[in-house]
DNA sequence: ATGCACGTTGGATCG
DNA sequence: CCGATCCAACGTGCA
């Protein structure tokens, strides 16, 4: 029987490898392309900020103008989206609602929400995973249930599972053919709103546009070039150069515009024809594989994106600063470094993966010592490529929370940009005040003499902030308190080991190891 | 058990 | 302008 089909886009805003899309194409006998536009969700779950509506709307644009290409439209529809598919369901007789499976609790608890209402008013649900190499269970699975904490040990498993799952083929219009389209006049009444229809200023400062069509030219563009492809090493590349040094492709891997899956065989290709090329943590396809590595590890430790109740996280006794917070996040903090970093990120909404980590370990280990869980939502917000689960790992990786703990090493807001860019075009870029300052000042303005600054056009305290900390004495302090968090957070796990060490627990150990001994023996009975 | 190697991408110095 | 080396030194995991 052929079923009459809703397919929810979510994050998989795409036509190429979208497996749930193809299986929804070849179950049904009409087909309705739905983004079910809610806001309150969007804005609540996601925190998505003005950039990245305009994205996502550009997204959505071009989906709809691909779907049409092969005989269909995409449907856009405002409103909670349960009420939504109540209301939709039952005017087109709907019996199956396709969905692209995804890991963030809300996403979860969405698609639970839709199997409920499914159950009660009859349709059937599918969901396939399309957003990550692996379905991450796989992973847990292999490792005993628990996530792998360190990259080396992910990349074992990883070789253990072998090569992720191939992309599936393109859909073509006969696809489409097959299923009835909706009604265009449904198209002309669900069409793609416009930022103006949702209040959200018209204007975008970000060179980043939205879409498939352009994600794909991007990759395509970065893929002719074979010996960049296969020499590609992260570290080795500038975070402050006036044009991105690395791919710019996150944005479109977030919203679901390109296929890891995708961009990874085509790496894998390329490989193939080299002689030599770069490996996992520092190449490209380890830039996926880490993202894949915070998937899984999100997707099984709780309260992934707070430090209270998050089992893998330091418990640390953050200072709480509004006032600082504030201009760290509006790009004051008188680190014209600092500054210049924010300042990209609010207007166009991507920086350097290195950049995101000089502000990140500013705002908290280095120099500010504010949670990071006020920088991952300043970042949610501001952030094309937003992700809730790289960007809650990264910031706990930055703030030397979890996964790294190497805190000696922290980020000097002056000395850092100057190795890549010692001129300081990337800051006379983005703080045009600080145009005419000479070279030899741009990272540590107020060090310029009074006569300098008048110069220059440009007086410290005045036209720009002084540094809101003195960086040494700054890191040095929190350089202390962290050593104190890590011994006292030491001396707790030792009172838990010694408690451990109890009668009770000796017993509940004791009784395991018979449990698994006993299993083994009805194992080899059975064998 | 205790020691040792190791970790995506710090900073300074030297050749 | 690089790459190599050292500095100082963390927790984790393995032998």
């Amino acid at each position: 029987m052929l079923h009459r089909t809703i397919h929810l886009f979510r994050k998989e805003l795409r036509l190429h490898d979208n497996p749930v899309l193809l299986a929804a194409l070849e179950s049904s006998e009409a087909l309705y392309p739905v983004y079910i536009l809610d806001r309150a969700f969007l804005t609540s779950s996601m925190h998505i900020g003005a950039l990245r509506w305009h994205f996502l709307l550009q997204s959505l644009e071009d989906l709809h103008k691909n779907l049409g290409q092969l005989g269909s439209c995409l449907l856009v529809i405002q409103g909670e989206y349960e009420t939504v598919l109540r209301d939709h369901i039952q005017r087109w007789n709907i019996t199956q609602v396709t969905l692209d499976a995804e890991m963030e609790p809300f996403y979860k608890e969405m698609e639970a929400n839709i199997r409920r209402l499914g159950a009660e008013l009859g349709f059937e649900v599918l969901s396939l995973v399309g957003h990550s190499l692996y379905n991450t269970q796989r992973i847990l699975d292999i490792n005993g249930g628990s996530p792998p904490l360190t990259y080396k040990r992910f990349l074992h498993i990883l070789s253990l599972l072998g090569d992720p799952e191939m992309p599936v083929r393109n859909l073509t219009a006969e696809d489409f053919q097959r299923c009835r389209a909706p009604d265009p006049s449904l198209a002309e009444c669900y069409r793609v709103p416009l930022p103006v229809d949702l209040k959200i200023s018209p204007e975008s400062l970000s060179p980043w546009r939205g879409g498939e069509t352009e994600g794909l030219q991007r990759l395509e563009q970065h893929l002719s070039d074979q010996g960049w492809v296969t020499s590609f090493a992260k570290p080795r590349t500038i975070p402050n150069s006036l044009l991105p040094s690395t791919t710019g492709l996150s944005p479109y891997f977030s919203m679901g515009c390109l296929s890891v899956r995708t961009f990874f065989y085509r790496l894998s290709n390329i490989y193939a024809q080299a002689k030599h090329h770069s490996l996992p943590p520092v190449s490209l396809q380890g830039q996926l594989l880490w993202r894949e590595f915070f998937y899984t590890v999100a997707s099984a430790t709780p309260n992934f994106t707070q430090m209270s109740g998050n089992p893998i996280c330091l418990q640390i006794c953050w200072y709480k600063d509004a006032e600082r917070l504030h201009k760290w996040k509006t790009a004051q903090t008188g680190f014209p470094w600092i500054d210049a970093i924010m300042t990209q990120l609010r207007q166009e909404g991507w920086i350097h993966h290195l950049a995101r980590h000089a502000v990140a370990c500013f705002l908290t280990r280095g120099d500010l010592w504010i949670s990071w869980e006020e920088g991952m939502k300043v970042f949610e917000e501001l952030l094309l490529d937003a992700d809730y689960s790289i960007n809650a790992g990264n910031w706990m990786w930055l703030s030397a929370s979890a996964f790294f703990h190497q805190y000696t090493r922290i980020f000097c807001p002056v000395r850092f940009g100057k190795r890549t860019d010692p001129q300081g075009d990337y800051i006379r870029k983005y703080l045009p005040i600080l145009k005419n300052f000479p070279s030899k000042y741009i990272y540590e303005p107020w060090t310029a003499s009074e006569e300098e600054q008048k110069q220059a056009g440009c007086i410290i305290g005045q036209d720009y902030p002084f540094p809101m900390v003195n960086h040494k004495e700054a890191s040095d302090h929190n350089l202390q308190l962290m050593k104190q968090v890590r011994e006292e957070q030491h001396r707790t796990a030792q009172l838990t080991r010694d408690d451990a060490d109890d009668p009770m627990e000796i017993k509940v150990k004791r009784d395991r190891s018979e449990e698994n001994i006993s299993k083994g023996k009805v194992a080899r009975t059975t064998e």
